[in-house]
DNA sequence: CGGCCTTTTGATGTACTTCAACCCCTGTGG
DNA sequence: CCACAGGGGTTGAAGTACATCAAAAGGCCG
C-alpha cells in the first residue's frame, strides 16, 4: 500500500512507533493522544471520566490476517478500532462466507454482548485496538448513563449501516453495489480525515466479493468495467473517483 | 385467514374488542392487560414505573395497508407493537422495496431514532400499537437506566437479527433462504404463544420476495416443490411444516 | 529468475428473473 | 343465480445477470 493511502487508515501514522509491534497488552495511561479520541464511543465521556476509562483498557495490536477473536469463542471483551482496517464475517458451515464490515478507526465492537462472538473479527492492515473486558465494561456503562446513551447511538447507527447492507444485497445489481460500497466507504475515509478522491482498499477482491455478495471475478469485471469508461482509476491497494457524479448515480437511491 | 393462525398473531384474541376500531388515540389506563407486556422493552420497567409509562403512551389500532409512518416523515414518535403483524420496508427511486422485516407483537419500533424515519412501517394485519411522543420517550429513558439498558439490548438484537439476515441474502440460494426465513418466523411465534408447526403467513408473495431478495415466481416455485416434497403443507394464510428436521437443514447454519 | 498468490480476462454454465398464460378466489352487479 | 372482473398465486418457456471453469497476466519475495 502507498504511503498516501496508509495515511487514510492511520490518521496518525506515527503512533504505532509508541508502542513495541504485537505487545500483548500495554496498560493505557490516557486516551489524550487515541487517534479514534474524536470519533469513538469514548467521545461520550467528559475527559474527567476517561480515567476509569484508562484502566480498564489495553492498547493492543493485531497483525495482518490476525484474528482479534473467531465466531464461537467466550465474548470476553468489547474493542474500539484506533488505527487499521478490520474484517467482521460469518463462516457458514460449508465454508461460505459473508463479511458483514469492514471496521475503520472510532468503530466499535461489542454492541451485541452475547456469551458468545457470533463472527470473527480479523485485521486486514496492522490494527492497534482499545481492548476493554466486557464485564468491566459493562459496570462502567451501568454507573456512567452518558457512556450508555453513546453505546445506544452507535448501536443504532450501525443497525441503520446494516439495513442499507440489506437493501444493497436484496435489490441491487453488482454494479451497484459496488458503487454504492465506495461511495459509503469515501464518506467514512473522508469523515476520519482521509482525502475524498482515493479510496483506501487494502482488502482482498475476495473480501470485497464476500462483503457484496458477489464473485471475485464479478467484483474485478465491475471495477475494469468503471475503470475503461473513465469513472474510476485503479491504483495500488485502492481506487481513484474520477468522475464523482457518475459513482454517485451509479449507487442510485 | 383462518381463527387458528390469527390467534398465534393475536395472542388475545378478545383484546381488540375492548378498543373501539380505529380509536385515534386512547389514553392507556395500565399496561396490565397488554399481550406484549412480557415481550416488550416495557418489561424492563417495574411495576410501578410503569404509571408514567402509560402517562405517555396511546393505543393505537392500524388497518391492513395503513402505515404507521412512512419513509422521511419526521420521526416523532416511537412504537410497541402489542398485536398483529406490520412490515417495515424501504424503497428505491426507481421502485425497488426492500422489506427489512416482519414485527410481531413485542418489538419494538424506533431503536434508531434519527430526525426522519428511514423506512416506512406498514399493517399487514389489523394491528395495535402503544404510541410514544419520541421527546417523551427519551426524556423517560433519560432518567429510567433500566428503559436504557433494555433498550440497548433491542437494539443488539435487531442488529443481530439484521445480520442474520445480511448472511442470508449475500451468501444463501433461493431455497435456504426461504427455508431459513419459515425457521426462524416459527421460531418467534412460537416464542410468543403460537403452535410451533403452523407458521402463520398473512404477507403476500411479494412481501416475503422483497424480503428475501427474490422474486414472486421463485418463491412460490419454492414453496411449491417443498409442498411437493412434502417437506410443508400450504394451508390458507400460511404454511404447516411437515418434515421438520429436512426444513432445519436446508436453512443449513 | 522462478515460484506463488492475487487479479484480470475469456468461455461456458446456470439459478434466478422475466414474460406470459392460466388458475383460483372473492366480490359485485345484472 | 350466474357472469365476469380483478387481484393474488401458480406454472411454464425463454432470457439474462451473475457464477463457474479455465487460463493468462501481473505483483511480490525468495
Amino acid at each position: 500500500m502507498t504511503a498516501a493511502l496508509a495515511a487514510a487508515l492511520l490518521p496518525i501514522p506515527a503512533l504505532g512507533e509508541r508502542f513495541r509491534p504485537h505487545a500483548a497488552a500495554t496498560p493505557l495511561t490516557g486516551c489524550d493522544g487515541c487517534p479514534a479520541r474524536a470519533l469513538a464511543v469514548c467521545q461520550a465521556l467528559a475527559d474527567a471520566e476517561l480515567d476509569s476509562f484508562g484502566d480498564i483498557g489495553d492498547q493492543q495490536r493485531f497483525a495482518p490476517k490476525e484474528a482479534l477473536f473467531r465466531q464461537g469463542d467466550e465474548a470476553d471483551a468489547v474493542y474500539t478500532i484506533t488505527s487499521g482496517m478490520v474484517r467482521l464475517y460469518r463462516l457458514l458451515s460449508d465454508g461460505r462466507r459473508q463479511i458483514l464490515g469492514f471496521l475503520l478507526p472510532g468503530d466499535f465492537i461489542g454492541l451485541a454482548p452475547d456469551a458468545r462472538y457470533a463472527s470473527t473479527a480479523e485485521a486486514v492492515t496492522p490494527v492497534s485496538v482499545c481492548r476493554f473486558d466486557a464485564r468491566a465494561y459493562a459496570a462502567l456503562a451501568e454507573r456512567k448513563p452518558h457512556l450508555l446513551a453513546s453505546l445506544r447511538r452507535a448501536a443504532a447507527d450501525e443497525l441503520a449501516a446494516a439495513q442499507d447492507h440489506i437493501v444493497l444485497l436484496g435489490r441491487r445489481s453488482a454494479e451497484e453495489r459496488v458503487a454504492a460500497f465506495l461511495v459509503a466507504l469515501r464518506g467514512r475515509l473522508a469523515r476520519r480525515g482521509g482525502g475524498a478522491v482515493t479510496i483506501a482498499l487494502p482488502m482482498s477482491r475476495q473480501d470485497l466479493a464476500d462483503h457484496l455478495g458477489l464473485t471475485i471475478e464479478t467484483v474485478s469485471r465491475v471495477i475494469s468495467r468503471l475503470a475503461r469508461e473513465r469513472t474510476l482509476l485503479v491504483v495500488p491497494d485502492g481506487v481513484r473517483v474520477l468522475d464523482a457524479p457518475r459513482l454517485q448515480a451509479l449507487a442510485a437511491a
